[in-house]
DNA sequence: ATAATCTGAGCCAATTTTAAACCATTTTTT
DNA sequence: AAAAAATGGTTTAAAATTGGCTCAGATTAT
């Protein structure tokens, strides 16, 4: 009992271009004829691998006007961490984070003071790449709660967002050594301490110098 | 040229750049005619693209003016832009949009500058508040697409979307007078000019001052 | 061998695309 | 204020495209 061979494989092939996406809802696909030359086979072949598309709703076919993908696919999501590299990444953080603190030292309440003492412990105690990756993410979306502007917050969120992304975790255990870690969480503590005692000037050093050596420790690590 | 396929691929194409942000709310789509060159179709079959984008309320079409996009990449922001106040838009954009000036500055390319020239037009032509606010838009966009940086377009697309929410409406038409409009877009255009000398001090001070007017204007309206 | 499938070609009917010209409105220039 | 240019709206007829269909022969799998 074989299930047919060519218009299988090209009805195969189809489905997997418009699950894909690279054919989207809307779309036309190409004529049957220019199908037929593309993968080497008779038009009715063709045909039969378009009839069988059609009949299970991947497909709408119309007279004089071609054969159109009635399939939905999700298209709404994230490719923003995709795009954006490491560098890229901390650029915007650059802009950002620097007056962030600033607003934070203005704004901060007791309560998130806490809220600060708390991750940088958590961010202290990490070991591995992994944990300190999750912990320092935490400290620095604390310092954006500082600031009170639900704006910034929604803004770091998404931040984080992208540095979780996959795309990360293949340099991060490099750049992450032992020693590294150490340096960030001086910084970090020191940060701390700077906005609990509302000196803005310093905080914002030490943020600029936070990033600024997250960015050369990347740039070194991109070398390999 | 995209791909062949017809008024059908036309459409899909325009409406993934549409929803890709690539053409903003209230930006004019070029002409049918050149839309027909760029494409290798007729002009008739571009109209007829635009009629499906017309009928799912993407696009706005006005006699002797131009195709315009009706639609506002929304998903999602609506929460955060209810919950931000315009002080606090301000604030982050004070946070973002001085470094964001220098990225533009350093990375800007001829067809950046060419679209910035554009939106210039675009903003120095608004009379009323609410053409004037979605060119300002516009414009701000067009320097965050200088920096090349995806991540920086995204973001300043999501804040645009707040300030498009209609939370501003209110207060918009007491602050935007045609006196404070043209302030405004004096300094857009020393701006403009500054990026186009790669003058990238020059930029950085006019883009803050720039937020400091909109911050002391904001201020006053508040009062009332 | 037999049955199923594929091939290649031709024709048909429906639909879309093209091309050109002209109009009405808006925008820009003079 | 007037003129020119730009832009979307409309019409028309011809040409090109496209899926639907048939059929005889070749190929392939069982």
């Amino acid at each position: 009992m074989s299930r047919g061979g060519g218009s299988a494989n090209i009805a195969v092939e189809l489905r997997r271009q418009i699950l894909a996406g690279d054919y989207v809802l809307g779309e036309r696909l190409p004529p049957e004829r220019a199908l037929a030359v593309h993968f080497g086979a008779a038009r009715s072949t063709v045909r039969e691998a378009l009839r069988r598309l059609e009949e299970i709703k991947l497909v709408d076919r119309r007279v004089g006007s071609g054969t159109y993908v009635s399939y939905r696919t999700d298209e709404g999501s994230d490719d923003v961490a995709a795009a954006t590299s490491p560098l890229e990444l901390i650029e915007v953080r650059v802009a950002v984070e620097p007056q962030m603190i600033r607003l934070a030292v203005a704004n901060a309440k007791a309560h998130d003071l806490e809220h600060i003492d708390a991750a940088l412990s958590e961010v202290e105690g990490a070991t591995d790449a992994d944990s300190f990756s999750r912990a320092d993410e935490a400290f620095h979306l604390g310092l954006a709660e500082c600031t009170q502007n639900p704006l910034m917050i929604w803004l770091y969120r998404h931040l984080n967002d992208v540095r979780g992304h996959e795309q990360w975790h293949g340099s991060r255990d490099k750049i992450l050594t032992e020693t590294r870690i150490a340096e960030y969480n001086t910084q970090h503590r020191k940060l701390a301490l700077a906005i609990r005692n509302r000196d803005a000037e310093t905080a914002v050093r030490i943020i600029s110098e936070h990033l600024e050596k997250a960015r050369r420790d990347l740039l070194g690590a991109e070398i390999y």
